[in-house]
DNA sequence: CAACATTAAATGTATATACATACATTTGCG
DNA sequence: CGCAAATGTATGTATATACATTTAATGTTG
């Protein structure tokens, strides 16, 4: 459906303006759809965005700031994602030895299987995408990329 | 920079997965954007939506229900959000005569004054996204609503 | 028209988030 | 070396958000 249909709105002042509405309101769209997914693994979009880091990482461990870097949500407080992964037994964190103002955070094998469970359910959610073609998706990202630089 | 410099992830399973946390990153990235725009102002992103809406209503008010329906981010809190610019003295609210479980919002002159006064940043934001053409914020848009189809 | 279902909005509550600040450690420079 | 600045992380706090529940009004149906 076309967001003017979406959101009832007839006209935009340009094609900027669409496209920015646009990508809020596909955003919101897919966030939702991303949270139901983890839901039942009781892990957030965040979290679960942490625990993929940590996984490209693996065997070797991730700083909090190597985190905080490739988040795809720079602003979220990485320190207590890390606590609430914790608690959930699914990252282990200890003091860097070579600078002991840093912490190294390492996926647990408890992790690693969630992200595997999860893995098969993302890529169904993947296909739901699928009246996209291929060449469609990488067109969209690269306009992304573009409309940032 | 592409999604993989910006977010240092060397590859992707495939196309769809890359969009998706592209469509991600980029909503972070323009939501800051867009709050630091906002914050002189003393409005949430969520709020400004809100007073967009009813300027699109005015002079006729929208029930909350209507809001709703025409928010980007569904899930946040009509009825809070009416309040915090309630408080502000950016719209008023009485029950609606027709309905009284319902009530009717309606954007003041001084809600309508700082819609204006934000439109002129607001085109500014829009422009430095001009080395997309107009063309591809068309298309790009375009892609977004296949996304969702 | 009484009883129940539905709808519109508000509220309660737990959690998440943004942002400022604090704290400990390391670095760099005179 | 000694001390200020920078760095890495944690914490405090106010606000925002998600979701469930509540309240009130309206619809519906036997």
């Amino acid at each position: 459906m076309s967001i003017e249909q979406d959101i009832q709105q007839k006209s935009f002042k340009n094609p900027y303006q669409k496209v920015i509405i646009n990508l809020m309101y596909t955003h919101s769209w897919l966030s939702a759809r991303q949270s139901q997914l983890l839901k039942p693994f009781g892990i957030t979009a965040a979290q679960y965005n942490v625990l993929r880091i940590l996984r490209g990482q693996h065997p070797k461990p991730a700083t909090v700031n190597l985190i905080i870097e490739r988040m795809i949500d720079k602003m979220s407080n990485a320190s207590r994602l890390v606590d609430k992964l914790l608690v959930k037994k699914l990252v282990v964190r200890h003091v860097c030895p070579n600078d002991r103002r840093a912490v190294d955070v390492l996926i647990t094998q408890e992790g690693l299987n969630l992200l595997q469970e999860i893995d098969v359910l993302q890529e169904d959610l993947d296909k739901t995408f699928s009246h996209l073609s291929e060449q469609e998706a990488g067109q969209l990202s690269d306009l992304l990329d573009k409309m940032r630089t």
